[in-house]
DNA sequence: GTTCTCTGTGCAATCGTTTGCAGTCGCTCG
DNA sequence: CGAGCGACTGCAAACGATTGCACAGAGAAC
């Protein structure tokens, strides 16, 4: 019995192998306790059966999220999954992709794409295959939800609500998501007649601490809003204690909407209004889109429709 | 110029070579962007530097801030770091761990461990080191708060107030920190006199969702509770969902009190008491710990010590 | 001038798989 | 009965790095 007939027996199609001999190598296999060495065939095979994802951070809810739908998919796929937090920050971009490549990667996923940044472009150079998600960047292929809709939609539902005076808190100036939310925002109520001046929107963090911060600056402004637009609903959470600290009730004073529509938005004890994203889908499509382009193929980019669901930060 | 001397002089320590030929080879490397084969090395030295790391998911934000200091200081120490979701499921478990051994890893964190888990054991047997992590089993050492203490804590906060009539929201019952917390928080009912009846005491999943049922379990009784402790802050905040939809007010009818004392807790709209747990040393530590084992030498359990964070779910 | 030591480099084996090629064996077909 | 074919199996090279050992050459010591 030589290896290489074992390898071929334990082959998922086990082709030019007697039925018994099969049968007898799985067995033992089973009973010694084998495990193939994935390392080990990737050198010969070139294929490490794993993508990289990157993300800003994994304890921020939507991102970790998005990652275990990749988890998955990739899972189904045959392929095992790293991920890397960046912290947004090009230092750490650069060495977690570093190590990556040095485990012969083979396709990236990039969810925490910044303007300014190269990781896309290194791939693009080392032609390794790659696919952004969550958020855009010029010139790459990306999986996203349609962020300037969803910026529109909040702005439609407050402007409904009467709202004339809002503020933004627009998240990080770098990040697609904060910028395109907040453009859709801004230019539904230019549309209306409302145009919002730049004192009203204020950038952050995407955590709960940026949103504190960035709602108290907004409720110190001398005449302050009678609304706000996060960007996402850890925003939204600061926020609510910036409300709270200033001594104002959300909705009857200051309404409040959200996006992403993450789970605890719903139980808080003032439900959030929140524009909803289906990031699990996002996750699976673009691992699904990396695979094609994995094969060689072209995947097209993907624009997911987000929905507004209203709820009492801003409606009785 | 052979590989054998090329390899030689990237080492850290570059020796046996010229300083000249070990100037030569790395400004070489980076012209060619030549990078290290991680898995090519791991192949002959026996070591793929990869830490893998096994938690219930990591859309909870607990295990995500333990799984990224766990990453940041496996990183530190040169190894890389492949976590799995395992959903507290025993197939999951199975199959992640066994994609973990197939890349030949080096050392397992288990971060959620589970009565009647024999992942610990499977490893203990193959000789791989291992931790246990924020979740303790019977034998395997393990990197934990002390979660009997921190139920005292919240029990005796609650006693403090005048609080009798409680309830308690116990999480995953196969899961040593529900149990714990639980069992510290009802003992300290009964040593001042006030046993909990088990009606009071219901199980649930570790998330929102499971602290709504729960938590409107509780509100249904016949006499509802005064207080509710909840084993962590998910649970808690779906329960004030449950409160809320009770037609209760949080503190003046319902006091509540949760556990991790996560970010959110202290800018939610009426910020939660909550046990406060060290989670990034409790990441650091298990690391630590970790590599020790990895080395040969034996490493000691750890018991952080947890602390009460008074907020208006409890006080004025 | 011979021997010895020391430094730096090269050689070759090795880790565990995969896979093209070649060989063996039994059968069928003409 | 011999050729030919098909089904299995074995051989050996290859993937990229590491490392014990041997060897070359320079210089020192006698």
């Amino acid at each position: 019995m030589h290896v290489s007939t074992a390898s071929r027996a334990l082959g998922s199609d086990a082709a030019g192998v007697s039925a018994e001999t099969v049968q007898r190598v799985r067995e033992l296999a089973v009973m010694l306790g084998y495990r193939r060495d994935v390392g080990a065939a990737g050198l010969r095979t070139g294929s490490s059966r794993l993508i990289g994802v990157l993300v800003p951070r994994l304890t921020d809810i939507v991102l970790a999220t998005i990652y275990e739908s990749i988890d998955i998919a990739a899972g189904t796929a045959g392929y095992s999954t790293v991920v890397a937090n960046t912290l947004d920050d090009a230092g750490h971009r650069r060495s977690r992709l570093d190590a990556m490549l040095s485990r012969r990667i083979d396709g990236v996923i990039i969810g925490d794409s910044h303007i300014g940044d190269t990781a896309a472009f290194e791939l693009q150079k080392l032609g390794v295959p790659y696919v952004l998600v969550m958020r855009k960047l010029e010139g790459h292929l990306s999986i996203t939800t349609d962020d300037s809709l969803g910026g529109r939609l909040a702005a439609e539902h407050l402007l409904g609500l009467g709202h004339r005076r809002v503020g933004v808190i627009a998240g990080d100036p770098l990040a697609s998501t904060g910028i395109e939310r907040t453009d859709g925002f801004r230019r539904a109520f230019e549309a209306a007649g409302y145009p919002i001046d730049d004192r009203y929107v204020v950038g952050s963090g995407f955590d709960t601490r940026g949103g504190l911060a960035a709602g108290t600056r907004l409720m110190d402004l001398a005449e302050a809003p009678t609304a706000i637009f996060a960007v996402n609903d850890f925003i939204a959470m600061g926020a609510m204690g910036a409300i709270r600290d200033a001594g104002k009730k959300l909705r009857d004073d200051v309404a409040l909407v959200g996006y992403n529509d993450i789970d605890i938005a719903a139980t808080l004890p003032v439900p959030l209004t929140s524009v909803r994203s289906d990031l699990s889908a996002m996750g699976m499509l673009s691992v699904e889109a990396l695979l094609l382009r994995m094969q060689g193929e072209t995947a097209d980019p993907v624009l997911l429709p987000p929905v507004l669901v209203p709820r009492a930060t801003t409606v009785g």
